[in-house]
RNA sequence: GCGCCCGUAGCUCAGUGGAUUAGAGCGUCGCACUCCGGAUGCGAAGGUCGGAGGUUCGAAUCCUCUCGGGCGUACCA
């Protein structure tokens, strides 16, 4: 990478500069950036400005001095010229040889570029959707469920051994109340008044369940006795969870494992969480209920873990989740959640501290709502209510690309405002399709001349214009962003740089063209289209997108 | 009250310490096709980066206060 290169001169420069006994030695913090125009050069770096004050020197004398060890290093063939700009930037301007070695690194990588070995096969399990099984997924669980599954691909990316995890509630009062309003609509079929519980679930949906069970059983449950609240209870669970999965599967995001909340506790691991909490001193009694001590973290008070009446609350369980995620040899752990289950993850990092877990064990990625705009009304979500936008509804109408674009698009701390009528009557000016074409043209020139495989040794000199050599210096840049991208759970990141690819690529491709008679010049731009064509592909392709070769 | 997130162009949003032109898409207005796919390109108009202080050589970006919006603040899950 370029930026490398040049970091590890700079470093070298300065070590040198630290002989000068006006300088302080050791303690510089190199710092190299992209230069934001064209006449600060390719690189800049403001070391003179931020570490005039460890010297004797001014800012700008400290920039010459640097400047000219930059110069009279000549073991490298780095730069074409060193500059001193402004109040002590150093700007350099990369060889174009050396931006030619990029794009030739590229080629060689191909659909192999942009991958790392950070992560050194380390197992990552990321959690996320985990909707309960008491309903079909909103427009909100599709937010949830294209970062989760980006991210997941963005760590693979990087060289971790991945776990898609998806965690379901089948246990609790939320799965009585579910059966109970599954039982009160399969009585109404009857003409039976029997309502539904007060915080019951008012769903359609329940309504067509009810209908299927009638069609199956007829009137034969008369009563909700314990084996027919069993019955009920496993029968929406099952049904509304291959909805689920048939949502998920419909926006392109597939599981490695569904993980019970039943197995837990069966297998007595929430009554040995509690244990194992009690033994490293990490809960107390008060008023007959056993609290979690979370040392007013982030203003969270302690939580409940076991009921005055016994019964575990969702915490406890989800505390025996993480053991059990734990002893699965899972180094790192990422739960992608909504903002609105801020106090679980206070409690949950405490927990894990409680019990001696390392500190970079479990992260969460935390995301905002979604509503959802249309003709200039704004819709919030309520599951219990029965009020929402179904996501299955999302992708009939736009399809999976558009709305896997459209979620992954925003910051995900940003609240995401999903304008129906822009995505509907302009999804031929989506950004999507404008950087599906870029791919599309590429593969399309390819085409026309029998797509030649590109080797790695072509000449690259002739590529010498100013859009050339800024297309490779994008295209070099590539693997730091998915590393910013994953590090700091932001899948818009891709997105973004996707499009100012596509861009500088249109603008390129307007303004010159690469099949011609002069054979090494046509050769050259062909491989640096080769170049853009892979970044592309990767790009969509960490994304969840198609990868069209015509549209 | 307390905690977290957000406030940047008409709209939807990037940018979270760097250089007297703060970016993109959409929208508006204008221009460019005998040419590798026009799902394109070029240009224009449009912003005191919610407000006020402060730190710094340097602030949309960091700190404090303040105004506005969202989400929490359960022996719910």
């Amino acid at each position: 990478m370029l930026k490398t290169l040049v970091k590890r001169s700079f470093a070298k420069a300065w070590h040198r500069l630290e002989a000068n006994e006006r300088v302080n030695k050791g303690i510089a913090l190199i710092e190299v950036e992209q230069s934001t125009r064209p006449e600060f050069g390719d690189f800049s770096s403001s070391i003179a400005l931020a570490e005039a004050r460890n010297t004797t020197f001014s800012a700008h004398e400290l920039a010459t001095e640097f400047a000219n060890a930059l110069r009279t290093d000549t073991t490298t063939e780095l730069y074409s010229r060193v500059e001193i700009a402004g109040p002590g930037f150093v700007n350099v301007f990369l060889a174009p040889s050396l931006i030619h070695s990029a794009l030739r690194q590229i080629l060689e990588m191909g659909n192999r570029f942009g991958y790392s070995t950070i992560g050194q096969q380390e197992p990552l399990q990321v959690e996320f959707v985990s909707s309960n099984p008491t309903g079909p997924l909103t427009v909100g669980h599709g937010r949830q469920a294209v970062l989760g599954d980006v991210l997941a691909s963005l760590y693979t990316n990087l060289g971790y051994e991945v776990s898609r995890e998806y965690y379901f509630n089948d246990e609790g009062h939320q799965i009585d109340l579910l059966a109970q309003s599954l039982w009160a609509r399969y009585r109404q079929e009857f003409g039976d008044t029997i309502n539904i519980p007060e915080q019951g679930y008012q769903g359609e949906y329940i309504v067509d369940i009810a209908r299927q069970v009638v069609k199956e059983h007829g009137p034969s449950f008369t009563d909700f006795d314990e084996q027919t609240s069993h019955r009920f209870k496993q029968d929406a669970i099952s049904r509304i969870s291959s909805m689920i999965k048939n949502d998920l599967s419909l926006l392109g995001v597939e599981f490695d494992s569904w993980f019970s909340e039943q197995t837990l506790h069966h297998s007595g691991e929430v009554t040995a969480a509690l244990k194992a909490l009690k033994a490293h001193d990490g809960v107390y009694e008060l008023e007959g209920a056993i609290w979690l001590k979370t040392e007013e973290n982030r203003g969270v008070k302690d939580s409940v873990l076991v009921r005055s009446d016994g019964r575990p609350t969702y915490l406890m369980v989800d505390i025996a989740y993480h053991i059990n995620k734990h002893r699965r040899g899972f180094t790192h752990v990422i739960n992608v959640q909504g903002a609105d289950h801020q106090v679980e993850q206070s409690s949950m990092q405490a927990a894990m501290r409680i019990l001696g877990y390392p500190e970079d064990f479990l992260d969460y990625a935390v995301h905002q709502f979604v509503s959802i705009k249309e003709h200039e009304k704004t819709t919030r979500m309520s599951t219990r209510a029965g009020k929402f936008i179904l996501l299955n509804d999302l992708l009939d109408e736009l399809g999976r690309n558009v709305v896997r674009y459209f979620m992954a698009a925003r910051k995900p701390t940003s609240h995401l405002e999903f304008d129906m009528d822009l995505a509907r009557t302009q999804s031929l000016d989506n950004p999507l399709y404008y950087i599906q074409y870029a791919h599309t043209r590429i593969a399309s020139i390819f085409r026309r001349i029998g797509s030649p495989a590109m080797s790695a040794q072509v000449d690259l000199s002739p590529l010498e214009k100013r859009e050339e050599l800024d297309l490779i210096k994008q295209l070099d840049r590539f693997p730091e962003m998915l590393q910013q991208a994953a590090f700091e759970f932001s899948p818009h990141l891709i997105t973004d740089y996707a499009l100012t690819l596509a861009r500088a690529f249109h603008a390129y491709y307007d303004s010159y063209r690469v099949l011609g008679n002069q054979k090494r010049l046509t050769t050259a731009r062909l491989a640096l289209l080769r170049g853009v064509q892979i970044v592309v592909h990767r790009s969509l392709q960490l994304l969840g997108l198609s990868i069209p070769e015509e549209m």
